[in-house]
DNA sequence: GCATTAATTTCACTGCTCGAAAAAACATGT
DNA sequence: ACATGTTTTTTCGAGCAGTGAAATTAATGC
């Protein structure tokens, strides 16, 4: 029996988290501010922020001296997050990279490392024994914020079963069906979250650009992979939290070129980076993707299409038919008014727009609704940090800080 | 700013609404039921029950004497709505038929009309007065319901604007971009609402199995269009409730067999009565669709097909083919764990199956989450009825009375 | 009739928000 | 230096909805 009822404290902490994610989308904010923007009277914001205080969680800011010409009246203070309450692991990990970011309860990263990612490497070592492994690393350099653990989320490629806390397939080698969070979770005594690098896309957009935080919004990547992850108005969709959008490996031509995943035909066959180059190479579509293609080739082949080779231009038109009739077949289920391409194929946007906006001119919906506005994202690091950070200090903020009592 | 504080007011709503709810669902209930089944305490049901029986929502139900022997202890009194404060209207209009149904608060059917429809119904009469027409001849018939209109409902097939109150397209002839549920809402100072019959059909699988209350479902309608709509964990999903999924007029091939939407290659240019008739009878593609198809032509041609014959059956495989590609895509951004076909289609889901299932076998998600469960259900005018009725009713309940001071 | 049982109601209490009024903190004009 | 105006915060009493525990109500069983 999910408990819908809804009684004081529900009404506490879902004013609490207002004024928390207030505080986290706009930055330290005034009592009046906080008020202005929550929609809480006056009296509930200073009873709010006098608990808020007590508890550590927020603190009233010094107040900037010179600065510019305060005007009459009381001067505001502000207030904003205590950064030392708390702290996170955000680990990304790429079929050739890995990245753990440790951030503080303010958004601020303190310590970073990198790694490089091998087929072999999940093979050789457990993955929870590579991302314990690192973790205690930046643990052992940042003792103070390591205290403070809260949270480990981690950014992942695949597919996740419906808990939401299991790979059950992943274009990373290896990675799938180990229960690492779970071991990471005991290890650590925290929560170990998991998240689909699209779904962190879709975040990170929106946070990236605030007209768009509460549109609708498509963001596709393309590179080694292609994903997407989807808004509606703000809100992310899919699966509630664990995210299910395969989109690269939607079916784009039935028993067509072989996919990493070992189906045919679908979208990424034809639109990642080893896509893309099988079919500039008129390398047979049923052959083995390269398992890794270097960044370089890539953008070789970029300006290669650029400088108007043959080969190559076809390649990028193959590729952005498949986008665009992905796009066009996912528009039937969700219209965004918004899509986002991001990632390195968003640097090949121009060699594959002419052949998205084709396939999308045949579907029912653009024509009633107008084409989506699509724009190409260069970098896409950022969007899916930003996104994995906003993602789990939120779910601090609304499960852990909004419920103190 | 959208207002999403929380205060005793919502509080009031929210638990008011559950109540309702709970009494939507199960029918009349004991409060000690009410208590259990909402959540709330035994008092706060006291004292909501008092207050919805004060306002004449509900009203206590005489104790049924006789039947089964009940126990010790003082015996429940049921409450259960008071049919008398409201009623909907509802139509289901259709390419061929149209039908209008008088229901009370209670979800009782008090009375109906049904009209044909032709491709020249809305043509020489504006939709507004045909829907006047027929609402007037009801509320004439019934006067005493027609006092209490709170509601009129319309089920409609095509694309509705990002309002959700006026249809953009539409495969019903001359409904398109008319302004009838704002004539209609003036003319009968009432709101009306627009509900696609994809959505409706999600959402009257759910009522009508239990089991799929809290389950992801697709509903699939297979008849003279090809229609969806999607439940995720007992949640209609889709642009919050205008609703936009066209999986009817998804791409199924590049440059396929044309639509009656005037596109090309949709998966209801092959799946529908007028797609498979095409095809059985190698009429070619890009031929004109037929405006409607008798039901006894596509009944004959499913009857042919399981007798064996070779262009029925390979027009039902095409059809499946369709339908399951489709399914297949759609999967890529969201998996349900069942999928019901419904329409006169669903007759011919033996004939589709195999194709169905070897298209879904194609898809990634498929491989690793498995088949979702595919039933077909032969009735689709229940599912229809049903899912418009109880959203109807839940809309008055949760915006109307729930409110109420 | 009286104990037992189960459904409902009553009651005292808690926690939250809110509006209005008061207090605080600073700028400006005389 | 001091009164006045302005803006931000806090204080205070009221109101409202939910809760647990105890009381009440209405049957059954012996």
């Amino acid at each position: 029996m999910a408990r819908n009822v809804s009684d004081s404290d529900s009404v506490r902490r879902q004013n609490r988290g207002l004024v928390l994610g207030a505080l986290r989308v706009q930055g330290p904010l005034s009592r009046t501010a906080l008020a202005a923007s929550t929609g809480l009277s006056h009296a509930s914001i200073t009873a709010i922020t006098h608990d808020l205080i007590n508890q550590q969680v927020i603190a009233e800011l010094e107040p900037q001296e010179k600065s510019d010409a305060r005007g009459r009246g009381r001067p505001a203070t502000l207030v904003g997050f205590n950064r030392q309450i708390g702290a996170a692991a955000l680990f990304e990990v790429d079929v050739n990279r890995a990245r753990l970011s440790l951030v503080d309860y303010g958004g601020i990263l303190v310590d970073r490392i990198e790694s490089p990612v091998t087929p072999t490497t999940f093979a050789s070592s457990p993955p929870a024994v590579f991302f314990a492994e690192r973790l205690r690393q930046l643990q052992a350099r940042n003792p103070v914020e390591a205290a403070s653990l809260r949270r480990v989320a981690i950014s992942v490629q695949g597919i996740l079963d419906r808990d939401g806390d299991g790979l059950k397939w992943s274009p990373i080698a290896h990675l799938a069906n180990r229960p690492f969070a779970h071991e990471l979770a005991a290890a650590f005594a925290v929560p170990v979250a998991l998240h689909k690098r699209g779904r962190l896309l879709a975040e990170g957009a929106r946070w990236l650009d605030p007209a768009l935080h509460d549109a609708s919004v498509a963001t596709v990547f393309v590179g080694s992979t292609v994903a997407m992850g989807m808004t509606f108005r703000g809100q992310i969709m899919g699966r509630g939290d664990e995210g299910a959008t395969e989109f690269g490996h939607m079916n784009h031509l039935p028993n067509g070129a072989l996919c990493r995943c070992g189906m045919r035909g679908c979208i990424e066959a034809y639109a990642s980076d080893y896509g893309v180059l099988r079919t500039a190479y008129s390398v047979p579509e049923t052959a083995t993707p390269a398992p890794a293609v270097p960044q370089q080739e890539y953008d070789g082949l970029i300006a290669r299409a650029e400088a108007g080779d043959r080969a190559a231009t076809h390649a990028f038109n193959i590729a952005g038919r498949a986008v665009g009739f992905g796009l066009s077949r996912m528009m039937a289920v969700f219209d965004p008014s918004h899509v986002f391409i991001v990632g390195p194929g968003a640097r090949a946007f121009g060699l594959m727009q002419a052949e998205i906006n084709a396939a999308l001119a045949s579907a029912l919906v653009c024509r009633v609704n107008g084409l989506p506005q699509i724009v190409a994202h260069h970098d896409e690091k950022e969007p899916i940090f930003k996104g994995l950070l906003m993602k789990t200090l939120n779910e601090i903020d609304q499960s852990d800080i909004a419920a103190l009592a």
